[in-house]
RNA sequence: GGGCGAAUAGCUCAGCUGGUUAGAGCGCCUGCCUUACACGCAGGAUGUCGGGGGUUCGAGUCCCUCUUCGCCCA
């Protein structure tokens, strides 16, 4: 673990070895009886057969990090990963193989089908998982759960049973939304609308007694064969006569009525609907309100099946609808053909237009578990990040409609039911059915299997060993923070919701985040189909778990997306990668000078500490603050820009430089500096850990050995306590002048081009008291950084040179001879003269408003009065220096 | 059609409860191979905070409206 840091930064290299030693050493590994208050959080479940994506890659970011951080503070953290069956999908990833074989599943049989998707997933499922060790997910792999996997199957059974049993889950015939490629209905929320360029066609009806012909509008011309009426608003005055007529259905030799519901809406086409009960989720409700027949004319591949006229049987539902508006064409029925922009719902596995469909299906009554859900939320138990996700949910509860959770497929949890053929009783059972209760008789159970997301919907409890009261139940029910994206509020977050309250009596976490998606910078979504996606391992291979992950997180603040260039993956990821290799190399520097060891900060007292040294300390006790307020708000960029700021900035830019000498041994003071920089450092490397763990656990386990880091790994090391370390705000002002004066110095060498290693003098007049003890403590530094051979303090030099005023009035003059130009010089003073005035003349109308002094709370009006005086004291300065250089004359 | 969100530097985005001389990273310009790092160091330029109105002593931040873009629902 602690060969000697290499000269290169090479993630390769660290980070496999680093995972396998943190799985062997079962870091990660939770029991229900370990200390400290739980904090649990539920992966959510990748399908089966998924292979990591961006998306992926951003949501196991965001949890690891969560996790990684309550870990450190303490908690007694879980983990819970797991995959899902993904019913849909799987099967057809599977028929996919089997087409190419020239078979289909029916040619198999379903017992040859299952048998043949199990060994495929057994085979290749899972994989994502194992991509999730190459991202540095600190789940606890030993709890990982399949949602088919008996007791979880188990789990699904007893819910469908205990549901059924309370009246909440119930077989119908409904209108459901039906994919003609899957063969199987969907739920509302997987017929996925989609905005597409269509046509509407206004075609005519005849009516039955010859007097002219009403007009219909519609998208889709073949259904008109399933027509069984034309509905009229019973208010519109054009249509008021003809309620109660018959019309003549054109093309068949069906008479159907006019009825009148005010489902219609006068002003759309024409104001009369034709009616199709059979495929048409109104339609079927106004069929069912008037008595209209139901007929439904297509084949479950959306052919045309027998009940229509001969010509049109076993016609595609496209075909048929060119054949139908052709004839109707011939016959001179059609009226019109328009463009119409309107939605279209798409299977959301296979994009195949849904055929509404009058089917036979279980639905899941959903008002009685809503309500509670609903009610959970406005009470606060469950709250939602960003905020307005909120709304989102309640609207969706507010409106909620029956869940079809049945689904013709053969791979998933098959429905426990049976029926008896001979006494038509219907058996819903946890256990298998053989043989009828009643009468004996041979059953035979439903066909159908349960959608997917029936079994995901209990994984907050089902993964703990649900419905058995298990430690793991008890201990780590319910969780904290649900992390995931927003496409799946409805689909899972508001189901598990529900399920959580009504099988467990309480919600299933505290807090739902949603994050945003990964986008490519024409802000699409990255999918497959569009070639547009990021592979997070080809990101890992290249540039590091790290990199990826810093990258993620620092482009994320909530709620918002996250834009990356899958065409340019260096553009996109040179911020963690060049972060990744600055940390590296502050620690070859620093662990390189304490490899000697370094004595613990407490041994150090307070009495040797430079003015450095309290800067750096005050400033990591910020941090400190900082970083983990940000962590706890779950404003992951913001604690990561934090701590990459002190890291950078503060250690890398000052501290370290300031502290050379002393570690170089040309200074005293070595064993303070290295006390105080293995301090910090040690900090730092902490409050990174849980964005960038590899590279920080590297680092770390070569610090020296030291009282307060007893851990065996960063990971399980203790957070650090903000009142651990120590503010100090005189050492935050005077090291901040000391900053000023360099960064001053070093401004006017590069206005006046001095070379680089060209030493110079300053002299500082109107000193700040910040700024006099800055001098008196830290000289050195200010010469070593600024280039100074002679550093004085006193009168304003008399001869010509370059000077800034510092905001406190400070005034820093480097003579520099020949090399300034007089002119210039008076011309950039001038210059900030003006814009300093400016400044005083803004501050002095705004502190001249009575209103204002009056009204703003005194704490504004003091500090305003404050920036006044500076901005006079530095124009004043900068108008007398410009006389005494003889500017104006 | 209804609901929600976004518009800030060339790019990607911060800016949270109104009070900052409006920030970061990348890119760009100048100068540096300073023995931890050129994936670096030092310095620099660039913003009518989408347009218009309003509230307020004070608006990038709150309200209205328009424009453009995105998401969700019908």
């Amino acid at each position: 673990m602690t060969e000697p840091l290499a000269p290169q930064y090479d993630p390769r290299a660290i980070e496999g070895p680093l995972y396998q030693w943190w799985q062997e050493q079962g870091f990660y590994r939770a029991s229900a009886d370990a200390p400290g208050e739980p904090y649990v959080i539920q992966i959510p479940p990748p399908n089966v057969t998924a292979v990591l994506h961006a998306g992926h890659g951003l949501n196991n970011t965001i949890q690891d990090v969560l996790i990684r951080f309550e870990r450190m503070r303490g908690r007694n953290v879980l983990w819970v990963p797991g995959t899902d069956h993904a019913g849909i999908a799987t099967q057809n990833v599977v028929e996919k193989l089997l087409a190419k074989e020239g078979l289909t599943r029916f040619d198999i049989g379903r017992e040859a089908f299952v048998t043949r998707v199990k060994a495929f997933v057994e085979e290749t499922g899972g994989v994502i998982l194992q991509q999730l060790h190459a991202l540095g997910a600190s789940a606890d792999w030993s709890r990982t759960y399949f949602t088919l996997d008996p007791d979880l199957s188990a789990a699904v059974r007893e819910v469908f049973v205990a549901l059924h049993e309370k009246g909440l889950v119930y077989r119908g015939k409904y209108i459901i939304n039906w994919c003609p490629r899957c063969l199987t209905a969907l739920s509302n929320e997987e017929a996925e609308k989609e905005e597409v360029e269509g046509r509407i066609w206004h075609l005519r009806y005849p009516r039955d007694d010859g007097h002219g012909f009403v007009t219909v509008a519609t998208t889709r011309p073949e259904t008109m064969l399933g027509d069984t009426g034309v509905a009229v608003h019973p208010e519109d005055p054009r249509y008021r006569d003809l309620i109660g007529a018959h019309l003549m259905l054109p093309l068949t030799d069906r008479r159907i009525p006019v009825v009148a519901d005010e489902a219609v809406d006068p002003a759309f086409g024409s104001g009369a609907v034709k009616v199709t009960p059979a495929h048409d989720p109104t339609d079927f409700e106004i069929g069912r309100r008037h008595g209209l027949e139901s007929i439904d004319i297509m084949t479950d591949d959306a052919h045309l099946s027998d009940v229509v006229p001969e010509r049109f049987r076993g016609l595609d539902r496209f075909v048929a609808r060119k054949q139908v508006v052709a004839e109707f064409e011939a016959l001179g029925l059609l009226e019109k053909v328009e463009p119409h922009h309107h939605a279209v719902g798409h299977c959301y596995r296979c994009r195949t237009v849904i055929e509404p469909r009058l089917s036979d299906q279980w639905f899941v009554k959903m008002l009685p578990l809503a309500a509670p859900a609903l009610q959970a939320y406005r009470d606060g138990q469950v709250s939602f990040l960003p905020e307005r996700q909120g709304d989102n949910y309640a609207m969706w509860m507010e409106n909620i409609r029956d869940w079809c959770i049945s689904r013709q497929l053969w791979w998933g949890h098959r429905i426990p039911v049976w029926y008896c053929d001979a006494c038509t009783e219907t058996i819903v059972s946890r256990t298998d059915v053989t043989a009828c209760p009643d009468c004996g008789g041979a059953v035979r159970q439903d066909e159908d299997v349960l959608d997917t997301w029936f079994s995901s919907w209990l994984v907050p409890f089902s993964s703990l060993g649900w419905p058995d009261d298990t430690p793991d139940l008890r201990a780590f029910y319910p969780g904290a923070v649900l992390v995931t994206a927003p496409e799946i509020l409805f689909f899972w977050v508001a189901r598990m919701i529900m399920a959580g309250i009504e099988f467990r009596g309480e919600v299933p976490f505290r807090t739902v985040y949603l994050h945003g998606t990964v986008r490519d910078t024409l802000h699409r979504k990255m999918s497959k189909s569009l070639g547009n996606g990021i592979d997070p391992l080809e990101v890992i291979e290249r540039y590091g778990a790290d990199a990826l992950r810093y990258t993620m997180v620092n482009g994320m603040a909530v709620g918002t997306d996250v834009i990356l260039d899958p065409a340019d993956l260096e553009v996109s990821f040179a911020p963690g990668r060049n972060f990744a290799n600055k940390l590296w190399n502050i620690g070859r520097f620093l662990l390189g000078h304490l490899e000697q060891g370094a004595p613990p900060l407490s041994d150090i007292p307070d009495a040797d500490l430079a003015l450095a040294d309290r800067w750096i300390l005050a400033r990591a006790a910020a941090t400190v603050a900082d970083a983990t307020a940000e962590y706890e708000r779950f404003r992951l960029n913001e604690a990561t820009a934090v701590v990459y700021h002190f890291l950078w900035t503060d250690l890398a830019d000052w501290y370290l430089e300031q502290v050379k000498p002393r570690l170089y041994g040309t200074q005293g003071g070595g064993d303070t500096a290295r006390a105080v920089a293995a301090h910090v450092f040690d900090i730092a490397l902490r409050l990174l850990h849980p964005v960038m763990p590899f590279i920080t656990e590297t680092l770390w386990q070569r610090l020296p050995p030291s009282p307060t880091r007893d851990a065996a790994s960063i990971s399980i090391a203790s957070w650090p306590i903000a009142g651990g370390t120590r503010a100090d705000p005189a050492a935050l002002r005077e090291f901040g002048a000391v900053q000023e004066i360099v960064t001053a110095v070093r401004v006017l060498r590069a206005e006046y081009d001095v070379a680089p290693g060209k030493l110079v003098h300053v002299t500082i007049s109107d000193a700040s008291d910040a700024a006099q003890r800055a001098i008196a403590a830290e000289a050195g530094t200010i010469q070593r950084l600024a280039k100074v051979e002679h550093l004085t303090v006193g009168a304003a030099p008399t001869e010509v040179g370059g000077t800034a005023v510092l905001d406190d009035g400070t005034t820093v003059t480097v003579p520099l001879g020949d090399l300034v130009d007089l002119e210039r010089e008076c011309a950039r003073l001038g210059g900030e003269a003006d814009k300093l005035e400016q400044l005083v003349a803004a501050q002095e109308s705004k502190l001249g408003n009575a209103s204002f002094v009056e009204r703003a709370p005194t704490a504004i009006v003091d500090k305003e009065r404050e920036k006044l005086a500076a901005w006079r004291g530095q124009a004043t300065v900068l108008r007398e220096k410009r006389r005494a250089m003889g500017c104006d004359t």
